[in-house]
Formats: C-alpha cells, sequence, structure tokens
DNA sequence: TATTATTAGTGAATGAATTCACGACAGACC
DNA sequence: GGTCTGTCGTGAATTCATTCACTAATAATA
C-alpha cells in the first residue's frame, strides 16, 4: 500500500510502541488486540491508536479487534524491520561498544556488518566478532558489505568528518550519538541522538516543579 | 519568573538546541544573535525561535537581537543546567559504562555520583572512580549521596524492578534506556530512551522511499 | 537630531495533530 | 433470524503548535 498522507513523526513512533507491545501480547497469548488495550497500555487513546493505524490500511475486524500476530507483522513490513539491514558503526569507543552489544538492534534486524575507527591501535583488531576497519577505507567496506545505514558514535570533534565519508561512500541514512548538528545532503536521512537533551528534558521539569502532564494554564 | 501557558515538549527540546548553539556562537566570539541566526543554524524559522523565548520572558534588543552569553545563561537557568545535579546509574554493563564517559553529561552539570549493580562480582568494584552499589542499598545510598535523578542501564527483564527501587527511595526523575515501558506514579518523571526507535524510524523513510525533508527536529 | 534599517515581541491566522462521535459491521446469544 | 454488545474506521470538531504580519523599540547613519 502507498502512503497517501504526511505521516507525522508521533505517528511512526508509535508504530515502534505498537510493534513492540504487540510482540508482547502475542507471548501472553493474546490472539486479538483491540485500540483499548493498545491504547490503555501506552496511555494513549483509541482514536490515536486506531487513527495511526488507519493511515497504513484497515487491518482491524469491528466488535473484535486487530489479529496480533497479522498486526505486528504488517507494521514491521511499514517499519521496514521485517528484513535485515546491514549498519556499519564508526567509532570504537564507549558508545560503540554499547551499541555492538545492545540487543535490540540485532532483534530488529539492524545487523552490524562493520566498525569503523581512525585509531591505529584498535584497527585491525577484533571486536566481538567483526575486525575493526579504518575509517578512510569506509567507501570500499560500504560497498564490500553492502551498507546501508551508518551509526557514528565518535567525539564531536570528528563527527562532521566521520559524516562527510559516509556521505561519500554513498550511505543515504545516519544515525548520529555525536552532542554536534551534522550537515547533509537533503537526499541523506540524518538522525540525531543527544541522551543529554534528555536528561535536560527531565532537568527543566525538575527545576520548574511541573508535572509532565500538569502544568499550569492562563 | 512563573510559567504561564503550557510549553510544549518540543518547544524545551528546541531550548536545549538553542543552548548548544549559543555555545557555539559565544565561542566564535559573537556578542549578539538574532532569532534569524539561530534558526538559520537550526533549520528553523525565526518566528519559532522568538515565540519559543517569548514563553520565558524578553531576553532581546529590538533592532539587534539576544546578546549571546546572557540569553546562554538563561536558557541553562530554565533547563536547570545552571547547577549540578547528583545521578546515579543503575546498570554497569556496556550502556552503563557508555554513560560514565559520557562527556556530555558532566558538561551539562549531571554528575553520576553511584553506580548500582546486581552483580556481585562488580559490586564493591570500582569504576572510574566509583564503587559500585548494591541496587538494593538504593535507598540508602540515594538519601546519603543526595540523588536526584537515577539512570536505568539494565536489560529489559530487570528494569521495573530497578525502577520500583528508584521510586521506593524517593527519586522524581528516571531516564530509562531498557527498551521496555516502564510504569510510574504520577508524580515520578520518566523519560524513556530507546535507541532502536530512532533506527527503525530511519528504516521508515528507507523503506517508504521518503525524504525527512519537513520533518521538524526535535 | 532626524531618518532609515533592523529586529524583538506578540495577537491573529493558519496548519497540524488529536480527540470526538457516530455509522457500519462482526460476533455472541437467545 | 433478531437483538445486543463491542469495536473499527473515519469525517468533523477541537485542541495544540507554528507561522504570519504588524507594532514598538533600538541601533546605525547621515
Amino acid at each position: 500500500m502507498t502512503i497517501r498522507r504526511r505521516i507525522s513523526e508521533s505517528t511512526i513512533h508509535r508504530l515502534s510502541l505498537y510493534y513492540r507491545l504487540l510482540a508482547a501480547l502475542e507471548g501472553e497469548g493474546y490472539h486479538t488486540v483491540s485500540s483499548k488495550d493498545l491504547a490503555h497500555r501506552e496511555k494513549l487513546t483509541p482514536a490515536q491508536v486506531r487513527k495511526d493505524l488507519s493511515f497504513f490500511g484497515s487491518f482491524g475486524t469491528r466488535g473484535l479487534g486487530y489479529p496480533t500476530k497479522e498486526l505486528k507483522a504488517r507494521i514491521a513490513n511499514i517499519l521496514g524491520i521485517d528484513r535485515q539491514w546491514n549498519v556499519g558503526l564508526v567509532g570504537a569507543g564507549n558508545i560503540g561498544s554499547a551499541l555492538v552489544s545492545y540487543k535490540e538492534f540485532q532483534k530488529q534486524g539492524f545487523m552490524i556488518k562493520a566498525i569503523f575507527d581512525n585509531d591505529q591501535r584498535k584497527i585491525g583488531s577484533n571486536h566481538k566478532g567483526i575486525v575493526i576497519s579504518d575509517m578512510n577505507d569506509m567507501a570500499a567496506e560500504v560497498k564490500k558489505k553492502k551498507l546501508e545505514i551508518i551509526v557514528i558514535a565518535v567525539p564531536a570533534s570528528v563527527a562532521q568528518k566521520v559524516c562527510d565519508l559516509a556521505v561519500t561512500a554513498g550511505i543515504k541514512a545516519i544515525l548520529n550519538f555525536a552532542p554536534v548538528n551534522l550537515k547533509v545532503p537533503k537526499e541523506v536521512l540524518l538522525r540525531t541522538e543527544n541522551m543529554a537533551m534528555e536528561i535536560e528534558f527531565l532537568s527543566f521539569f525538575l527545576t520548574n516543579r511541573l508535572q509532565l502532564d500538569n502544568i499550569e494554564r492562563t
């Protein structure tokens, strides 16, 4: 099915949530699940769940709900996680190492097939079964290993350089963990994940003694 | 200043962006900066920048712009990062280790003062200058070290247990890296960071051959 | 000092996302 | 089959966020 309307970022994130929830519910033996069930577990409204799903087709049965397994498979298909993705990781430091061991990536089909670094002492060594390559050989490795997504986990100071290497190598999607704003051509997807921003978000609410759902109005 | 209107999540995230940008601009020697400058570097509109800031007061000079240093300080104050926060980290595994070394946390004043684990082999050992405590001693440690924020970096299967321990210990803000939906009382702030969801977001756009063009940054 | 060029601040307009509310079905039960 | 209950799918209404467009204020300049 083709996507007709503009899908909001929130909708896509919620699909990820639904996917995880459906996986859990499937494990618990539920064959069908209603929008109410899904909403309740995620603190959303049933209408929102139905609206989100409706952008992609209609999968439910009136009076009954959605078939757990089929809906999960359909969402996996929409998100593109019903296949494997070859991922290259740049930066064999702390965050890089954590990501290599991060089960959730593999579980969703994101397979780290190459690791790059610029530290000569690390290059050539074996890291969880993957030999670390020189980041300057990125173009060749991307081609050889058919890498489709690059994850940047290097210090902020070298992130743009790494990013440029990835773009030159023909990469079309980059997930960046360096706390810096990268410049990419418009045809390249870039997502920057700044963990400090998340903790600042908590700090804001603590500081202003607000509750997330209970802010004074005019 | 009291906050009168509801501040959107996006606005708070953008404040974090402005803060980083102002720090950079200050370093580059800019004494003043206009909403246009800020907007341009972050791919936002000047109106959005002004509106965001206007929720918290008026800091600018018409005809000139905002004083870089003062605005940065003011945003730091709004976000609550003009002070130090005592942070406890639970989970001395891969992600936990990465977070301990994550400079951006310290730079913003989030100081990891305690590390917890449930692995007897790790408890008592020294990890970057911090002795690892038994997670069952959390309540005592929270009190002793005046911990205000808990970061959860344990496997999904034990995350809820850890979360409950933190809540019992009186913690009011939790940053969760486990890929699971935690239950907390409504007075406790919870922010869940799921790295897999970010890569799924890229996967969605790659799969559907859409461009991120107009997707808002948050 | 007067004039022009900028730019903040903000109510109003627009646009986007969420929620409401209702019609259409499907299943269960008699 | 008929009736009742539950739930989807969706246009309409509402709420929320962003952008527009204008005013007020200041800086720069002559």
